[in-house]
RNA sequence: GUGCCUGUAGCUUAGCUGGUUAAAGCGUCGGGUUGUGGUUCCGAAGAUCGAGGGUUCAAAUCCCUUCAGGCACC
């Protein structure tokens, strides 16, 4: 496999690279805002692109769900469909074993999941996942894992998810390689192979192992900020830090958003993040400001603050000057521009903190 | 002037055959959110039940007076 990653240390565990995709090349580390139907909610790709967004995620189950890949397809795949040139990276769904855990039912071959609302069964394997992400035609795809919590109650679920998480992983390449075994290794997406093992050291060094050993394109940590403590997270990717191979692939932190994680992240040599976060909390009215401290904006407080979020910050709601005041009447009122402006903030912030960490290529 | 109806949290109301610390939605205030089912979830503050008096062991609830708003008729 002729090398996509390079990258150079810039701290004991801590490195920064060029990710090269089909749709273009990628500077590490870096934050990926999540857009799972297709769009990051509330922002038009020009609003995303200003940010210093290099890659926006979409969800596999979700747009499996509605539109469907095949009406994706028929739109001009993903990058169309999108309105977007950059790359993309699909997740595969795994996460949704998780997230959905009340209604689904895991088996070895595949989830059924059921739709609450339509009552419709869904089915998805590592084969169909890979199915849909190839049709959807994603830059950068992910094998389809067994995501457990790790919650007082879900820890015992643990050793399953791991090994079923291998099994998957192998079935998922396979299915990768005979998906793309006609086309040039530049045109191929990247697989992600996912490393789980919950907090369990002796799991998490094996599944690392067993990843690491397999030809996937990139090295993706699951099954973290899951219910866990921020501690607990943090002494995993530290331990993990020591035990990555000196193979030419990008590490990816699955799920990982928050600004304080994110910077423990890149200290451990993570390359890649994604994570809801920024938008979620935006719409909610919660901004980060400098010293990654978070500000309730809807609080009283603002009511009257002429100031913008961070002064510090260079992104376009705090660039044009909109005030935490007018801020907060427009999430008062329920209208999204808040949420938008909010979004184009906290991802900002998170782009900030990855451009800082970056070396010279 | 006469008759009737309505006054309960900032708002809209529930409770009214008398019976624990008067309930809810919205709003307000605070918090949560980590590979996005969710303009969401959790918590808190907030009421001399229009006012005064009476009956009763016990009144938002029954009785009387009064005030305010509304409707109808003179």
């Amino acid at each position: 496999m002729s090398s996509i990653f390079s990258s150079k240390s810039t701290g004991k565990h801590s490195r920064s690279g060029v990710l090269v995709t089909r749709a273009g090349k990628v500077l590490t580390p870096t934050f990926m805002p999540d857009g799972t139907r297709g769009a990051v909610k509330s922002l038009t790709p020009e609003q995303v692109e200003s940010t210093g967004v290099q890659v926006v995620l979409a969800n596999t189950y979700h747009l499996h769900l509605a539109p469907g890949e095949d009406t994706v397809a028929a739109l001009g795949g993903l990058h169309a469909f999108a309105n977007r040139k950059g790359p993309m990276l699909t997740d595969s769904g795994g996460f949704q074993v998780f997230s959905l855990a009340k209604i689904r039912t895991i088996t070895e071959e595949g989830v059924t999941f059921k739709d609450p609302k339509t009552g419709d069964m869904v089915f998805l394997s590592p084969e169909i996942s890979i199915q849909i992400q190839m049709k959807l035609g994603a830059d950068m795809i992910v094998a389809f894992d067994d995501v457990t919590a790790l919650d007082d109650k879900g820890r015992d679920r643990t050793l399953e998810a791991f090994e079923r998480t291998h099994r998957w992983l192998e079935r998922s390449l396979a299915e990768y390689e005979r998906l793309t075994k006609d086309m040039k290794q530049s045109d191929k997406p990247i697989l992600f192979g996912v490393v789980q093992g919950g907090l369990d050291k002796e799991l998490r060094k094996k599944s690392l192992e067993i990843v690491q050993s397999l030809p996937v394109g990139g090295i993706a940590i699951g099954g973290l900020s899951v219910g866990e403590t921020r501690a607990e997270m943090h002494e995993m990717l530290e331990y993990l830090a020591g035990h990555y191979d000196d193979s030419p692939r990008p590490r990816f932190l699955l799920g990982v958003g928050d600004p304080i994680d994110v910077r423990k992240g890149i200290e451990y040599g993570i390359d890649m993040f994604d994570c809801v976060l920024p938008t979620r909390n935006a719409r909610h009215g919660t901004a980060w400001v400098a010293g990654d401290k978070k500000i309730h904006i809807t609080n009283e407080r603002f009511t009257e603050d002429t100031e913008v979020i961070d002064p510090g910050c260079d992104c376009y709601a705090c660039a044009k000057g909109f005030s935490k005041g007018f801020l907060r009447h427009q999430f008062k009122v329920g209208e999204p521009l808040a949420g938008t402006l909010v979004s184009i903030h906290n991802i900002r912030y998170l782009e900030r903190l990855c451009e800082e960490s970056r070396a010279a290529f």
